[in-house]
DNA sequence: GAATGTCACATACACTGTGTATGTCATTAG
DNA sequence: CTAATGACATACACAGTGTATGTGACATTC
């Protein structure tokens, strides 16, 4: 397997790259149902046989839209999570993510978009991959560190991944102003929250 | 304007209450987007062009849904809660909350196909005037009796909707047998969070 | 280096589902 | 008895998705 790559190859990743980017536009800036296909193709100056030659189908364009959004997100809030001390790292981790949802891409198209255009079910799927999983880890660790007890895991881990969720969709919906207020009333909150958790 | 129905208005009117009884089990079964009109025509014997004279079109329908059933769940939500302490009266529409979303079609049609069917915000305009207002007239009271911190509010409110939201959709996600036990489990997250949240 | 295969994309089409415009018949009002 | 209205049925226009097929540029093989 050569790592140098052929023209072809090359334009072809390109392509793919290029579709993704007008996707992401798109998506979230009209939402996922009010944006065809033809919208995405034409914003590339490709046809959509283009984009089903890369993408499976609506569904799957969005889902590796959303995928390149959680793993950029993922990173950050891991690299800002340094702390050694769980509790403490968790607290990081929050406030990276209150950041993060700020930015109007990813707020709207995992908070927003997300949930509508996948369903619960399967948005749920993809997200155990990112910011569910990194919840799930967070509160395992919390567990493991004897901060939180160990019963009711996973009403645990859906409950913190559900005020984190109401926290991203109301900062997507914010306006620019707001957001700033809102990200320290929503931090506020969620503090208070984890100390009632704490044992 | 008599209170007696002619012949005309008491067929029509049983005809769109078939269809809002076949609607609401054909959402709750299969999915809002995976319902076609011609699913819930064919169902009630009627063709699509019944329904759409009785509903401007496919949304209006599963919102006619959506109310029929949160006017049921807020009556007995709201006749639980006798106490005259806010506070206690709080705890018993919470308890009475969770056994409604272990009803099926409640569950599902108003927390899992609501917001993905309608969208956020049309959904949220929708619970305004149901769930997430009695959320509202709640945390409203119980700011006024003191038991909340007064500032905030909104934060505050939108919150303890979400929570009761992940806790709705984790019972429609829930199997019957492992309902009773999720139903626990939220109940005591969701009491030492209030508690937390207490002054 | 010509023949052959393959990949990246374009073109064309079938199908599903929504919404709308029009038609029809029974009931009711005058 | 006639005209109007309401409750529905029929027929159609249209958008959007997905699929089957076509085409030309590049790569591979001998």
């Amino acid at each position: 397997m050569p790592p140098v790559k052929s023209r072809r190859e090359a334009y072809s990743e390109a392509t793919r790259a290029a579709i993704l980017g007008e996707a992401t536009t798109l998506f979230a800036e009209r939402g996922y149902a009010a944006t065809s296909l033809e919208h995405v193709a034409s914003a590339t100056r490709v046809t959509r046989g283009a984009v089903y030659h890369h993408f499976a189908d609506k569904q799957a364009l969005f889902e590796a839209v959303l995928d390149a959004q959680e793993k950029q997100a993922i990173d950050e809030i891991a690299a800002a999570a340094t702390a050694t001390d769980p509790w403490d790292a968790a607290l990081l981790a929050l406030d990276a993510f209150l950041d993060k949802c700020c930015d109007p891409a990813y707020g709207r198209l995992v908070w927003q978009e997300g949930p509508t255009a996948l369903g619960w079910k399967r948005w749920r799927e993809c997200e155990e991959k990112y910011a569910y999983g990194l919840v799930e880890r967070f509160v395992h660790a919390l567990i493991d560190a004897g901060y939180l007890e160990g019963r009711a895991v996973e009403t645990t881990i859906r409950f913190s991944f559900w005020i984190l969720g109401g926290a991203g969709l109301a900062l997507a919906d914010a306006t620019d102003e707001d957001k700033p207020r809102i990200r320290d009333e929503w931090s506020y909150i969620i503090r208070r929250t984890l100390n009632a958790l704490r044992q």
